[in-house]
RNA sequence: GGAGAAAUGGCAGAGUGGUCGAAUGCGGCAGUCUUGAAAACUGUUGAGGGUCACACCUCCGGGGGUUCGAAUCCCUCUUUCUCCGCCA
């Protein structure tokens, strides 16, 4: 959620800003400072009643003290007026401030100054390209393929117990997933970042808080018994760790990482490039947190960046890194990172992180704040990013490493797995 | 699931109808003393709205009610603790 103050004192900026988007938002920002005034006017003329009313109990109260009853009750009756007035000034204010609230929430990020136009990920900007991309056997597969050839993750299986994409791992497959999370863990946890296991479902005021609600209501899993929602990443219960809180400058920086299950709805993509391991409803995803001081939220950015890069070296996986255009950013970034995977035998990248900068944004919404040097509160920043999402990291692996006789293990993981090959 | 107790400022903890935004302690900040530090002493220290700045208003877990007036009384929800039951 932006701040009310900035959109009042930059109304143009924020018009212009939003454009990187597509997004045409002058009417918006019209209403919303139509309505701030509107509000504000309500405020203070309920104020001035309830001041008056104040004044009038107090002093009903001393004439009572003084045994003034007859006194006491004429002001009573001047006291029930005042009453009614404020009651009607108040109902319309809340009803003003529950459609500016409203309002505020369907307003994006303002995209960051480097953020490219754009429609779609077609104009998303390639940044940098590492890797080889392997020469692969002949009548190589795609990792659907192998998992079926080698029996290490059945896709029917799951299906049959739950529904489609809800994959079943199973012996190595299973092993290597194990592997993975292990490594990630290990390594953000020898970055700095503080390890973590947190529930896999949240509340509702939970999803407002990082974003995904109102705006992604259909994305999530619900559970309308008891009114929770199934995490899509573990951005959500981490990021909310912090709601309401009131920082010092010393706290930051603040670095949190945790693996969880992630559950996705993902209603209306289906298609060609679903297959296998590549768009699932429920997958394994180690998720890294940020709260920064506003000062060196870009440069923490830059820092996991580097982070997870380092991550897919060490895989010996061919990636490239996407800035975002505006058409593609989320709803709560300022400027986000893609990662992609060149999965050979597909012939086609895989997003395997995203890793993003929500400056204010998620603060706004969180009360997140920290007391400055001059002991005002001011909105911290939050990032995320995945490092990494496993099944397209598998599904890279599968199909870069496959040999004439088995899958070869990235050597990093060996020590994880227990064994080099699967075949 | 049943029974009871509780929820107050960064923390601890008073406050049961009227100048209570709230005693006190700790912590934080500033100062005195000191070569410096500690100790001691003095002062200061919640958040939001509003204003050029004041004024002023709101907030004592959330929501609703009683009253001229509620942290204080009533209803309700949530959470925590204790006891009982069930259970990985």
């Amino acid at each position: 959620m932006l701040q009310l103050q900035f959109i009042r004192d930059n109304k143009e900026e924020v018009i212009t800003r939003l454009k990187v988007r597509n997004i045409d938002a002058t009417s918006v920002v019209e209403e919303v400072i139509a309505l701030d005034e509107k509000r504000r006017t309500l405020q203070s003329n309920l104020d001035n009643t309830l001041a008056q009313s104040k004044k009038l109990s107090n002093e009903i109260g001393d004439l009572f003290k003084t045994k003034q009853v007859d006194k006491a009750n004429e002001l009573k009756a001047q006291s029930l007026v005042l009453k009614e007035e404020s009651k009607s000034l108040g109902e319309n204010l809340n009803i003003t401030a529950e459609k500016l609230q409203s309002l505020l929430y369907t307003i994006p990020n303002l995209p960051h100054p480097s953020v490219p136009a754009g429609n779609s990920d077609q104009d998303n900007e390639e940044i940098f390209k590492e890797g080889e991309v392997p020469t692969l056997i002949k009548g190589a597969l795609p990792h659907w393929e192998l998992a079926k050839k080698y029996d290490i993750i059945d896709l029917d299986l799951g299906a049959k117990i739950t529904g489609a994409g809800f994959p079943v791992y199973k012996g190595k497959g299973a092993r290597l997933q194990r592997a993975l999370i292990a490594y990630f863990l290990d390594q953000n946890t020898q970055a700095g970042y503080t390890e973590y296991q947190v529930p896999h479902l949240v509340n509702e005021t939970s999803g407002y808080g990082t974003g995904q609600l109102p705006d992604k209501e259909g994305q999530m899993y619900h559970i309308g018994e008891d009114n929770l929602y199934l995490i899509p990443t573990a951005e959500v219960p981490i990021t909310n760790f912090f709601r309401d809180q009131l920082l010092a400058e010393k706290d930051f920086p603040i670095c949190c990482t945790a693996y969880t299950p992630c559950f996705r709805r993902e209603a209306g993509s289906y298609g060609a490039h679903v297959r296998g391991l590549n768009r699932l409803h429920q997958f394994d995803k180690v998720e890294l947190v940020r709260v920064e001081h506003p000062d060196n939220s870009y440069k923490a950015l830059d820092g996991m960046v580097a982070h997870v890069q380092e991550l897919l070296r060490e895989l010996k996986l061919p990636y490239r890194i996407l800035r975002l255009c505006g058409g593609d950013l989320g709803f709560t970034a300022a400027l986000t990172f893609d990662f992609e995977v060149y999965s050979t035998a597909q012939e086609r990248w895989l997003e395997v992180s995203s890793v993003s900068n929500f400056e204010s944004f998620q603060a706004n919404r969180l009360k997140l704040r920290y007391k400055n040097e001059s002991g005002k509160n001011v909105l911290a920043h939050t990032l995320n990013g995945s490092s990494l999402a496993l099944p397209r990291i598998l599904a890279g692996i599968l199909e870069n490493y496959q040999t004439e006789d088995g899958i070869q293990i990235p050597e990093v993981l060996v020590p994880y797995t227990g064994f080099d090959k699967i075949d």
